[in-house]
DNA sequence: TTATAACCGAGACGGTACGTCATGTCTTCTC
DNA sequence: GAGAAGACATGACGTACCGTCTCGGTTATAA
């Protein structure tokens, strides 16, 4: 994958006429993250506002990104990248770090400001709402899916579910207290206590 | 507490002049109705395009809401009023129950497309996403604390948990699978599988 | 003939709605002028910098004009209307006083430089050029063409040429002295120069 | 003065590095005319579409040419050089001759699209049109004053007028038919007619 | 021969203006 | 006084062109 960037420019022959400038992208970008950080809210982000912001022409903007949806989704795949959780000894720990891995995006304000913001900007477009499932989602999805096979194989997640629910019982309380809930709800230790409770179920244990 | 609808009038004094036109309240909630079932993103909604499609005035629109926060607010509130569910026999029936209703309004077309365009619209703005939140969201989530503490009175539900955990186990699924995936991924079953799931855990039982 | 003044609104039928502000129509005419007046090129004369030297939103010059060179149009033909020559008691009088209301509207800085500019922005534009040659300059050849045939039937005028090219032996002069020259070159005395001198032929006298 | 055509690099010493491409020069100013011809009225000309036109960088144009302005003046100079109208017999024939020469830059597709473009292009801009004005129209004005004192010398033109009037009285009538008129009014024979008129003035002769 | 320097086409750069559309307010006429 | 209509100032939309700049390359003269 070529990772979270502007669209090339065509990159059809020799690569003619002056290159783009990095500064450009990198001031955009940050220009946006800047912008949502700072509390503005979706209707506050203008691509005329983002370009002033970022001290660049609205052209700039244009010649790199389609559009409002295309740049923010890049923005949101941009952090995206960061750590992808590491294989731990048990499977228990695996989706403990996977959880802990969203726990924390949804606090540093940064991430959490712009997945609300670009996630609500850009479900309400179609096309772009499946372009960022196509790839953020599914590959996380995915990764989640791997962990649970594994422990299915080994015998310490059970196998008469289908893994998709089995999915959605650890990443959907994490979401549901990111999207529905204040910043708090978040404490330490969540990550921890959903696991575990998903794992051995909420009836009292003998 | 008034219930969903339109800003009443100031109810100052004897209420002079022609009185507001109920059926003008209607035409334009259901304006705004139609205009999403018939696929209207959310970019798509005007306060200019639903006065229109509600062969109304703008400034009847605006005597009777601030702005599209307010209106898509209640909008989506008469959408909340359908069936709250009733108390079944047991706790895992109740959960059920409730989870089947998230599931309808997921499948419904009505519901489910103004619900993810409405939440999408108000969730980016904070004040009216708090207002959501502390009508909508509070109330549903308030019936859910009453019947898990009903299960953890009768020893149903474990006691060893924060009961907003154990309510994010349950909701936070559905929510899941509403949010991030097609409308087809809310099968027949899925709220007793969820709700079976969670109550027994992950764990292969002996 | 309708006069100048802008587009009126469809005047489909019993005139709904806010009537168009009649401050806005002077503002933004006057701003045209003022701008021109402060010595702004053609080139300096955007839709955008009218509205703000006006004071008024981009709509309300579109609502009234389809573009600049309607707008453009219709000022210059705001400075056409002012004094139609009357009749004089010889034809000569009446040549004399057509040319010196040409003179004038040369000297006039207001009447010049808007003429200047407007008419060559206007003239770059073949279709509003034509309408423009269509309205104001037709009738005013149409009016030369009364004097001089006037002037023919009273034996005053040679009756032996097109009765455009005589137009064009009194009109050009002072055209190409206007278009060609400096503002200088429109001194007190020039019109009865020109027609006595027409009307003589440039032959020495015997 | 060393005639039309693009600036010359600074000239300042041995002149090292690459020479201009000629090339570039035809493309350029041929692509102005080939547009012109095309129709393209003023708005239509745009540095960025001569360059493209030309298949040519616009700093290549930009290097030879300060601007739009500049190069259009050129342009219009490139056509002036023609046919400087031979000296005649009689200052009647020397009259028709300019006269004439006049009327067919005003006929021939190129000559007449490019001088309206470019004049009313350039007349917007005062210190080009000056510039304009400086060297075309004066050196055309010297060239009549000539024949015209030449008459007057003769005894064939009446010496009791300033020149100026004159020369505009000749000139004047065929630029105002060349543009305020369709092109079908310059018909032949019209120099003639021009010039006999003005001689003999427009009083019936006895 | 090898620098050196100005040229070349291409196209990105920060700007400004285009003409359209939606915002929320206001103004007028009709019911 | 409510209602429909629509004008109002504001400001973002995405495109085009401005004049400058920067790239990889070419083509001359000067060393």
């Amino acid at each position: 994958m070529s990772g979270p960037g502007p669209a090339a420019p065509e990159a059809g022959d020799g690569r003619r006429g002056r290159p783009r400038s990095a500064a450009a992208d990198t001031a955009i970008v940050e220009a946006v993250l800047r912008l949502i950080e700072e509390g503005a809210s979706i209707g506050d982000l203008s691509m005329e506002g983002i370009a002033r912001a970022a001290g660049v022409g609205k052209a700039t903007v244009y010649r790199r990104w389609s559009g409002k949806n295309a740049l923010l989704l890049d923005v949101i795949r941009s952090l995206d990248d960061d750590l992808p959780p590491a294989r731990g000894v048990s499977v228990r720990d695996d989706l403990v770090a996977m959880l802990e891995h969203l726990r924390h995006r949804g606090l540093v304000k940064r991430h959490s400001a712009v997945f609300r913001t670009v996630l609500t900007h850009v479900q309400a477009q179609p096309d772009v709402w499946r372009e960022y499932h196509d790839t953020v989602i599914r590959a996380r999805r995915e990764a989640m899916h791997a962990v649970l096979r594994r422990g299915i194989d080994r015998g310490e997640i059970r196998d008469d579910r289908e893994i998709d629910v089995l999915a959605d019982l650890f990443v959907g309380p994490m979401l549901a207290r990111a999207l529905l809930d204040e910043r708090k709800a978040l404490p330490e230790g969540l990550a921890e206590q959903i696991v575990d409770t998903v794992l051995e179920g909420v009836r009292p244990r003998p």
